[in-house]
DNA sequence: CAGTCCTAGACACTTACTTCA
DNA sequence: GTTGAAGTAAGTGTCTAGGAC
């Protein structure tokens, strides 16, 4: 069944963008990722066709595009004019042990697993990315083949890797030490190539002068968060002011009412009340202009004060 | 050569799982 | 045992460079 496809066949060539159908859809380049990280050990042209059957095989060309749902594969072809869709059940798929064992969920999504890289891993990464703050796929595939990982895990841990330490916004030099983080990995130290290194000093200086920097950034947005909680407290307590002031003057209209004595309260039957469905105000059909402002009435705002 | 389409990689932001106090 | 915070693997949306046509 499975068969090398001559590159010219193109069999992933998309002619519509995957994000115009519904639901969970991925980019042609997602798909890959997706596949390459967990089907990495099929070819993904020959894993179609397995899957899909020799009628199928001819008709890849016309692939419109395609998405997974958990674990199935639609694909949406174009044929004789007419839109089509295939369900490709990954689970009929060839699969190593743990495949099966994750697909074991019927049907359903099965719950995100999180996987916890080893120390050893840890390291090996920490001096990789030492090395380098970027990969290209060959490093890639060799990483995480020595690693006994995913590519795409090896991506991700570079991707999350280079996001805590600066937002990719500037790079530590090739073999600065990478950034301490909290709970270690030994990431922090130097290594002995680094104490060989003439203009090591200089380097420190920098990394202190950056670090300086950050330090400022993260005061800065903290003094900021702090002055808009501060400016929040202040409002809510205005409008708490302004709650209770309400609420004391009705109280007194209360005891105005009461003592004036005018008889038997007139209880407004609920069938005379009628809402707004615009602005949700009750109202009574005799008196429209004594609206009572709903629940989801705003709080005061600045200028009323 | 310019324009268009597609792919793949990167980043920012977010989610969700795990660990630990 | 429970809970909340912190750390972090992974998901998602978007942008961009480069190649093919």
């Amino acid at each position: 069944m499975e068969r090398p496809l001559h590159v010219a066949e193109r069999p992933f060539h998309v002619l519509g963008n995957a994000r115009c159908l519904p639901g969970i859809s991925l980019p042609t380049h997602r798909f890959k990722a997706y596949f390459n990280s967990n089907y990495s050990h099929m070819d993904s042209h020959s894993t179609l066709n397995y899957s899909i059957n020799g009628d199928f095989t001819g008709k890849l060309f016309t692939l419109g595009s395609y998405y997974l749902r958990s674990r199935l594969l639609f694909v949406s072809t174009l044929r004789g004019g007419g839109r089509e869709q295939l369900k490709l059940d990954m689970n009929q798929l060839p699969s190593s042990s743990e495949d099966n064992e994750e697909l074991s969920h019927g049907g359903s999504a099965p719950p995100r697993k999180k996987l916890r890289i080893t120390r050893e891993q840890s390291r090996l990464l920490e001096d990789s990315f030492r090395q380098n703050h970027t990969l290209n796929p060959k490093q890639k595939e060799a990483l995480a083949k020595h690693l006994m990982l995913r590519p795409r895990q090896i991506e991700v841990w570079f991707q999350n890797r280079r996001a805590s330490c600066g937002s990719g916004r500037w790079r530590l030099p090739p073999s600065s030490p990478a950034f301490p983080r909290g709970g270690g990995g030994g990431g922090g130290s130097f290594s002995s190539a680094d104490a060989g290194s003439s203009s090591r000093e200089g380097r420190v200086l920098v990394l202190m002068m950056k670090l300086s920097a950050e330090v400022k950034s993260v005061n800065s947005t903290i003094r900021s968060k702090l002055k808009q909680t501060e400016m929040e407290c202040e409002y809510l307590k205005r409008w708490f002011g302004s709650l209770t002031e309400q609420n004391h003057r009705l109280h007194r209209e209360v005891e105005e009412l009461r003592a004036m004595n005018v008889g038997p309260p007139t209880v407004t039957s609920a069938s005379s009340l009628t809402m707004c469905p615009r602005c949700e105000r009750v109202t009574t059909a005799a008196s429209p202009s004594l609206a009572i402002p709903s629940q989801k009435t705003l709080p005061p705002q600045e200028s009323e004060h």
